[in-house]
DNA sequence: TGCTTTTAGTGTCCGCTGGACACAGTTGAC
DNA sequence: GTCAACTGTGTCCAGCGGACACTAAAAGCA
């Protein structure tokens, strides 16, 4: 395997300055584009001369998605990863620059590339069932792997699964007169929503203490401080269970949709 | 100044267990609920009879996003917050249960309460402008603190003054013969849009390296590797340069609003 | 006025983190 | 068979969040 640090003193230079005094660095930052870059898309270097390798990149990414799915991101370190894996953490270094790298090929292999949905009979089914489609099944990745959304904060490299579901949905969208600039957008607006309706499910998750506690939480504030949120108090008034974040969902998805049909319709196909 | 851990032993049990193996722990865990609301959403405990405290908590949440607006929520720590402040670290423990208390004040804070928006004259300005409006004015927000989006994901407790943008929003719904769970979850639609290209736009920030790095890795990724995604290559082909996340800003806002629309028409108001 | 109690800020300590570096042992290529 | 490349380990470091004991200041009461 080759190298996996570059030059050596390219790696100090992350120290430049008391903190950095740049990015976020805390998550996937940019500082490791490059790195990343090549460890999401390959070419992976194949072993040269020395001791077999006894891990791989992959291995990795399963140990440190273990860990999240269990504990949370913040569970995460190098040292618990290189634990499951047998190893020292200093062993997975050999493998990956950084933790960023880690995080980033938890990412795209825990995200995974999409399932193919053609099939189903000669029908085609439409632009818009398949974007229904398309989000409920990436809602249902990040149901299963809630860490996603913070992995996936900031400025960060694309992996192929995650360009997989890209392409998805933009090819969806072929044939209905959108420019592309316009089917890329789309594709974004959905995902923004499947993130911020992710991001709800987990604040009303039982794992966090007593069940929809946050819920209950701002039931309570707006009893108490009712006064200053005269709509919000009415509107949570009235609505009492009418159903949760499934109707957040829902709704969302088809007001989306719907948008974008009232575009598509007055498009020239 | 009252104390500000209860029973003092109450902090002591969040280490039960190697890790918590229960919340993320990372940014502002539900753990720090109950903590976080008290400071939040008051009181504010009147001082009593020790030594002036030199601290108040807006100073506190002032010097945290002063920091992170220069470098990032990476370089918010509880040194340097209390260096800038001019005391020890252990100084903000006075105030403060812990750094997820901090975050959530800056948050808070940096929000800040929506603008006003009314006179403007005679004319009420309907559901569609006063949204319009509305999710430019928080786009701003989270355009001049970028780590808000970092720091308000996962589970937390919403300050007032992020209650009060949810208020407008959800007001703005009032008459339109939405019920309430349809206004909150409008207002839910749309803070995800706006989260989504806050997101986009970051990674595209000046900030990251060379200008805009992260948009020319994707073309030369699909440069690279462009057989596997047509539809995405075909996407970016057209488009170079139409006008980049301004346009996806605008894009998604009007097809929400767009969709909005197709539901309040066809209700009775 | 003086004493006592409450409290603000400090200093010290701990476990943990991500990462640099030097080293030992294993392997393939010549 | 020798040598160069490479993997995994051990050790070290600065920085992190936080617990805890301590000193000093201020207010209430006698």
């Amino acid at each position: 395997m080759a190298r996996v640090r570059g030059e050596k003193g390219e790696k100090s230079e992350k120290n430049e300055g008391p903190e950095g005094a740049a990015g976020p660095a805390e998550a996937v930052g940019v500082a490791a584009g490059n790195d990343a870059v090549r460890l999401l898309w390959g070419p992976r270097p194949k072993p040269g001369r020395g001791p077999k390798p006894g891990l791989d990149l992959d291995r990795i990414a399963h140990a440190g998605i273990k860990i999240a799915d269990a504990e949370g991101l913040g569970g995460v370190s190098m040292q618990r990863a290189a634990a499951l894996l047998g190893v020292t953490k200093m062993a997975l270094y050999r493998y990956v620059p950084g933790k960023a790298e880690v995080i980033a090929l938890m990412v795209d292999a825990a995200i995974g590339r999409p399932p193919e949905q053609d099939a189903a009979g000669a029908t085609a089914p439409g632009w818009r069932e398949e974007l229904d489609g398309w989000a409920r099944r990436l809602f249902d990745v990040f149901r299963l792997h809630p860490w996603l959304l913070e992995a996936t904060v900031g400025p960060r490299v694309m992996g192929p699964a995650e360009l997989g579901w890209m392409e998805q949905a933009v090819s969806a969208l072929d044939g209905t007169g959108l420019t592309g600039a316009e089917r890329m957008d789309a594709a974004v607006l959905l995902t923004g929503h499947v993130r911020a309706i992710a991001q709800q499910a987990r604040a009303a998750a039982p794992t966090s203490g007593t069940e929809a506690q946050l819920g209950a939480v701002l039931g309570a504030l707006l009893a108490e401080h009712g006064g200053r949120f005269p709509a919000l108090t009415a509107a949570l008034d009235s609505t009492r269970e009418t159903g949760g974040q499934d109707e957040a969902w829902e709704f969302g998805l088809r007001r989306i949709l719907d948008g974008l049909a009232v575009l598509i319709d007055q498009r020239p196909a």
